[in-house]
DNA sequence: AATGAATGAGACTTCATTCAT
DNA sequence: AATGAATGAAGTCTCATTCAT
């Protein structure tokens, strides 16, 4: 029973940092100390054990989102609790983006139409925050879906490329302030779009 | 001499499609119409050929943003024609922004020191210029870095989610709106940017 | 259980008859009535499972020699008893002397220190024998590692070269004299050796 | 021209070191700066260039006892010239002893009828030589072949192994003793085995 | 005489999966 | 629930050899 979790967990650290092709089952097995029989015991596959997590993750950020987002009706603040929420879900659960960027990547291969919907959910919250704050005249009128690109593209991008920076800032001592950590990472980004996006009257 | 560019040809689409573990040597040889033994002759290792590939990449986009940016010196206009070029350059050689993708998410695991200090470089192109537009006082105070996670992010994000976004909207035909690609992707980007960035007064 | 006994057995074989690099992992499994990948799942690697193989045979050599030592502390007789052990042992285990005369032909590529050191106290017993003869006054002084090399020597090339011997008279019948089996091979090189060493007093 | 001769010694040396299955053809080009194809060109094919190799070699040891077995017709001092003749022509040609020893071991898969003859004749001098000194009163009745056996074995086993005991005798220097080369292998050879064979009277 | 490119066969190794217990 | 042994397919890479020039 705890075995099981522990597998899903190791498993999907190792699917974050390899993905799905570049981890194997025997090496699943041996940093979840568990018999390589008994993940398949559990899981019956290697696609299933990666679907399993696919849709926790995905299912965890959508209730996490759909939670915040009752906190506030106005666009102005829904915008900020949305960036910010799917910052600080993303940053606990880091190996989502990963997964996430590689499914991206690859034209989603591995997403069930389940999965797949349930993510679009995730966007559509952005949208109708965007789409209210237009029509409420505090946005200038854009399309919403550039404003979900920035979001989720530099949240995805920051997070996901830490270590590599961490790296990189090592490596090229010289130029360590292009690697640096930003501050504020949701509150920065929620300023820039803020002021790109708001209609001044 | 030709079947050397075949196959670095084909390599890369394979790679970008289906990342470095997802790609098989038999694959590359047989969409190339090559034997597999001549990709070891020209190539050395299936490792040698993929970083063969990123450098060639990572060179292309830093030669073409490095010419591009002596052609002008105002940092309104640099940063126009910084996003415009790195989407025009990542559109073309489309599968660029994929393999970069999985590098970042795998902590860039097969980036030579090499590629990555010419990576750094395209970085500090777009720094340079919001720098300059800081201390020109025509930007506002703000972490040049997070303007380059806004612009390579998102940029990346759409371009490479696009076959993604076009197979779901199939799929979720009522909410096809939001995954229709964007009219000017790198001009919508371009003014909520610059909007966001801009002092006024 | 017992297959990796087999899978041993076959594979050393093998080795002795082709050497390493004349030997396939497809040969050893088809000998063995094993699937290949069950090798690996035994034997990690060709390389360790033929070091195996050396300790295995490095072992048993040392450790019959040992045990005969004991049963004379008269160095005449512990020549004998010697050269004897170690002929009925290479001749038992006849795979050893080819993998080791191999193994000298190439300058021990494949020993690891801890299979050297073990040789190295199959001679230590041979030398302390001669030392002790010569401290005794029953031999002349002389270097005791000729005598090294003429025992190892002369019993690895005669036990080796049975089959060639045998193939070789068959096609020159007018000098199968020359090629056949000398009647009691370590009792002839034990005369001939005491004879050469014994001090006439 | 000077080619030919190049790939000859370079492949030699390999084969030596390496044995036949252990070398491959793209190292012999290699280590004698010659294209690949150029040595098919010279030698058709990697069997034939062994060939070669392995006749030269023997007809070598053979032409020079030859020459050296008619400076007497003394048993006594023949057996001596013998032994040192193949002392010092095995120790000019180092790499033919390992080649020998490895054709034993896998029981001359690769020698041809023609060199296996011209081998038994190397042996042949040997065994006249011991014939004779029986006949004449010289030598105690022995089986010759257990000379051959002493004098090919013990010479072919101390001069291959040279540069493993130069090895091991740093690894393991409380036994370096143990592994010094011997002061005159062909001389005190000939003196244990001519006390050995001498008869009294 | 000499070479760069090309190839088919096969080598070592790994992998997801299953089975018997 | 858990495991050690076993397997077929496939993956990366190497090798002897040939071809066109």
């Amino acid at each position: 029973m705890e075995k099981k979790k522990v597998i899903l967990r190791q498993a999907k650290r190792l699917f974050a940092k390899n993905g799905y092709d570049g981890t194997t089952m025997d090496e699943i097995a041996s940093k979840s100390n568990a018999n390589k029989a008994l993940i398949y015991y559990h899981f019956k596959s290697k696609e299933n054990l990666y679907s399993c997590i696919l849709k926790d993750s995905v299912n965890a950020i959508y209730d996490y989102l759909i939670n915040k987002r009752d906190e506030s009706d106005n666009p102005l603040e829904a915008l900020k609790i949305y960036i910010e929420a799917f910052f600080v879900q993303a940053k606990k659960d880091e190996t989502f983006i990963r997964i996430l960027m590689r499914e991206i990547a690859s034209d989603g291969i591995h997403m069930s139409d389940e999965i797949m919907e349930r993510f679009l959910h995730v966007l559509k919250i952005l949208d109708n925050i965007i789409k209210q704050g237009v029509n409420e005249g505090v946005f200038v009128k854009r399309d919403a879906k550039i404003v979900h690109f920035i979001v989720i593209g530099a949240i995805s991008y920051y997070l996901s490329s830490c270590l590599l920076r961490k790296r990189l800032s090592k490596k090229f001592p010289q130029n360590e302030f292009l690697l640096r950590d930003v501050d504020n990472v949701p509150l920065e980004l929620y300023e820039i779009i803020l002021k790109g996006l708001k209609s001044y009257g």
